[in-house]
DNA sequence: GCCCTTCGTTAACCCGGGTTAAGAAGTGAA
DNA sequence: TTCACTTCTTAACCCGGGTTAACGAAGGGC
């Protein structure tokens, strides 16, 4: 279990202080709770049944959040990658054991938290407790635009939209988890993109 | 502009309370913040292009939150009726002005905040801090159950997914609003209640 | 009373996506 | 190399929901 590079650690204070303002001393704190650790491909961060405990921040590679029905059917929640934070949130919010699978779809390095400490330290730092709001309202907004993707766009303009924010995704991540993650069968996104090809 | 009855009161900080620990200190400063206000059937608490500012508690009534694509068609995202919070929450949290319609769909009593005051008063209250971030974190697990639905059940399940929860927003809200919440046409969704009703 | 609007229902037709199945191409392991 | 597995594509068929239109019922305003 390496320590943070340089690099990283400069990463991830900008990324963090995007999100709210974060004084050196809280910085401090906040790298002291975190500990790095890795996943091989295919392993998971969370799954279903675990107590949901841990966050972590992604440092490099790509994680996928999904759950299952009761039938086996997956269902894509999102992608994580570089800088993004990856966890089980709502159930680490409600104190409910994990629903969600959160599986390394490549080689992935994360900088991880224990949610109580950080709640915890949050108790006593207006600065942390911030943080933690604007991270959960960032959480909200992402949320909603994903309902407003699903009550007003249809699964090709939709598809459109993932190629358009997330160009790399598409090219490197098997395309039925893109399928899922927009709310259809992979067959429907294949004619999906049958017929953009040969409408251009 | 009448004050808020006891009752109200007791109601209002049982409801915050519920939501995060709250000292009477806190309350009072909460409460101060507030101020009471009411709407006819049909007016609007929040309409598009208008500066995002303000939330409420709703005392009585129902409120229903809503936008419009380019094509003047209506999406539903979510009813509210007494003692939730209502407002353009996506639009506050970003700063931007408003892109929801919030209308009231029977005659409502608020109690209504300027969000800039709270967020003021949270800069120097730990407990206000964290009674916002609680709220938001309410806001996301709500929007990521709407997520699940979404993806995993059909408009037939949705549709009695909204009958289980709020039996008696069913019975008082014109049917073509419950649709556009599930996310189809009103035919379909007369079509879907014809068929429930022959099954039983 | 009347008109007008809103709301819900039903029917006909179309189309997108689900389902199943088969096959092609790529990948990895024995 | 061969076999197995995954991924993607295509076809055929079905079904749910969208669209349009017509109709009846209920409610408001005059």
């Amino acid at each position: 279990m390496r320590a943070l590079t340089a690099t990283e650690e400069a990463e991830i204070r900008e990324r963090l202080t995007a999100i709210a303002p974060l004084s050196p001393r809280t910085w401090a704190a906040v790298r002291a709770l975190g500990t790095r650790s890795s996943l091989d491909k295919g392993g998971f961060f969370s799954r279903p049944q675990e107590p949901a405990t841990r966050f972590a921040i992604v440092l490099s590679g790509l994680l996928r959040h999904y759950y299952t029905d009761g039938r086996g059917r997956e269902s894509v929640k999102a992608f994580r990658g570089p800088l993004e934070l990856s966890g089980p949130y709502a159930e680490l919010i409600q104190g409910r054991p994990s629903r969600t699978f959160i599986e390394a779809l490549t080689p992935v390095e994360l900088f991880v938290f224990r949610y109580a400490d950080v709640e915890a330290a949050a108790q006593t730092s207006l600065e942390l407790s911030h943080l933690l709001r604007r991270f959960g309202e960032l959480q909200f907004v992402a949320k909603e635009q994903r309902e407003y993707e699903f009550l007003q766009l249809s699964a090709e303009e939709r598809y459109q939209q993932v190629c358009a924010r997330f160009p790399a995704l598409v090219q490197h991540i098997p395309q039925h988890q893109i399928a899922s993650y927009i709310g259809i069968t992979p067959v429907a996104l294949s004619r999906i993109r049958a017929r953009l090809g040969r409408r251009r």
